[in-house]
DNA sequence: GCCAACGTTGGC
DNA sequence: GCCAACGTTGGC
């Protein structure tokens, strides 16, 4: 069972619309302390959602983990991770910040309850629940 | 544009 | 090693 993600991006700076232009990318620039130790726990084949800050506030789409967490090799900091993923399916319909916050269920989701984490982990649960609002109408 | 929340830094 | 000050992020 693969476990389930979220980064987040600005998409001025990086979209979903870019990652599956590029079909697959390296996902770097993360330095919070929390956001890199969630990001040593990604294993290959892990799945994720793509989340746009900024005006959009919403998860927009799916990756998946090509593979486990590695330091950057641009940096010259053993501490600094980089994971590779490729793009996977773009949800239906995104699932907004307003939503999530609206689902008694998803109260204590990460992306409530700490604003500033930019990789974070979703339980099965929670997963479930976003996809569900992501692909239906 | 503002501000709350959080992380980091640096002086002690 | 503590904690105040500062910077950054992201929602509003």
């Amino acid at each position: 069972m693969p476990n389930h993600w979220l980064f987040k991006t600005e998409p001025s700076v990086y979209s979903f619309q870019q990652l599956q232009k590029d079909k697959k990318t390296v996902w770097d620039g993360v330095a919070n302390n929390l956001a890199l130790k969630n990001l040593k726990d990604i294993k290959k084949g892990d799945l994720v959602f793509i989340y746009h800050t900024g005006d959009e506030k919403a998860a927009v789409g799916v990756a998946k983990a090509l593979g486990g967490a590695y330091p950057d090799p641009s940096k010259n900091d053993p501490k600094l991770l980089v994971v590779d993923v490729e793009a996977g399916k773009p949800l239906a319909k995104p699932v907004t910040l307003a939503e999530v916050k609206a689902h008694p269920k998803l109260k204590n989701f990460d992306l409530v309850r700490n604003s500033r984490l930019s990789i974070m982990k979703v339980t099965d649960e929670q997963w479930e629940i976003m996809e569900g609002m992501g692909n239906s109408k």
